[in-house]
DNA sequence: GGAGTCAAGACACTCAGTGCCATTCTGCGT
DNA sequence: ACGCAGAATGGCACTGAGTGTCTTGACTCC
């Protein structure tokens, strides 16, 4: 990390927070920094760049995180390369905590944020439709599981920036993560495709049961040979 | 609709097509259509808001349709609501085939749509929210449930699209919209309570429960941690 | 026919972002 | 210690988006 580079960070940062991030030109943070403005854009694609660092870098590695094991399960993949994001922020409390503030006022700041978010749950999707049958169904299936883990993340990432980023965010996306996991963990639900009528299934049983001849008998009913 | 934004628009069409999108300049698009380059602007924010027309009327009449029936389901608001945005990209046909074409080659309005989009879905997501009292899964199932319809949406119209726009996709869109609904519409498969012993279960639960689902919930019901 | 209003045009300005070239700094081998 | 190559920096100019402002012209209402 080079040394103009944190300079012209910290400068940005103070004049964001002092004068807003609108009224913040470039040319003024490359001249807090001392530096010229030409030298702002060899560290920085923009102003917004200042922001979200390193971002490309990030994807990167979660996209490495999902080609790792194309042996285990797309929600495993998925489960564990959104936890390097969240490790991420989490590592980098300060600028997270700046641009949790600036893009909760700054509409264009926002606007980069979906898009930013858009690229992992992008990331995500494919990794969920892998080895699956293409059609209607399995692709809305893998979007909307992709776009729970990101929900889980941003739900518990928020949650972590809103207390100021003090307490220890992973068990909170531990449960998240495993309530996304309970419902898309497996295979579409029973019947190839969308039931043709809405079915409900009402089962009387004791309670001394099994669950393992409940199975048994619940699964011959809703298949028949 | 003014004369000069609809010459504006058809020239800027004209010039994208042949020229591509970035390399068409605002004061291209205006001589072409015979005014000045300040009269672009007066039309239109930006060279995306001709891509993207009417956008904030579309989302405003979402955003009342989400809050005509206070008493009704959530998922039945957004459901109905997602069709009028539907209704109005089958209805400008040819603006919706261009912009498709556009989006998937510019990234720039690629960026711009997703924006669009999470502005839908967090509509919907708010309408889904209300009345539900807050809490990490009640969030999290409002905000996937959002996700899921706007993916569903946005399936239906990527087919439509690819099949150049001949077809009806309301069938399509209503197909996949029962298949988020029935899993989202009620809450886990019956079964709150823990049964006495001796006591004879009953289980309601929709045929389109995978029996892992319902074998997690039911284990939990009986033996509750 | 005259006053008022509204859209368009014209011009100037700020700022983001990029290309280009000269200059300076830095590390490195001799 | 010296010089050299390559990289980093600074300065300049340029394009293009977007905005403020004043002028002009057309249309309307009285």
């Amino acid at each position: 990390m080079s040394e103009i580079r944190e300079r012209l960070a910290r400068a940005a940062t103070e004049l964001f927070q002092t004068q807003g991030y609108d009224e913040t030109t470039i040319e003024q943070i490359a001249s807090q920094a001392g530096v010229g403005r030409r030298t702002f854009f060899r560290h920085y694609r923009s102003k917004e760049d200042v922001i979200f660092p390193n971002h490309d870098e990030l994807l990167l590695r979660v996209h490495e995180r999902l080609s790792l094991h194309p042996d285990e399960t797309g929600i495993e993949a998925v489960t564990a390369a959104v936890k390097i994001v969240l490790r991420h922020y989490v590592g980098t409390r300060e600028i997270s905590l700046l641009r949790y503030k600036l893009v909760s006022q700054v509409p264009a700041l926002r606007e980069r944020e979906i898009v930013s978010v858009a690229r992992y749950q992008r990331a995500f999707r494919e990794r969920l439709s892998e080895g699956v049958q293409a059609g209607v169904e399995s692709s809305l299936r893998a979007e909307v599981a992709a776009a729970s883990v990101v929900a889980a993340h941003n739900l518990v990432l928020r949650h972590w920036l809103r207390g100021n980023g003090v307490s220890d965010p992973f068990p909170e996306l531990e449960q998240a993560l495993r309530y996304v996991a309970d419902t898309f963990d497996q295979g579409p639900p029973a019947g190839d495709g969308i039931p043709a009528d809405n079915e409900v299934i009402v089962l009387a049983f004791h309670s001394s049961t099994p669950t393992s001849k409940l199975v048994a008998e619940l699964t011959k009913a809703r298949a028949p040979d």
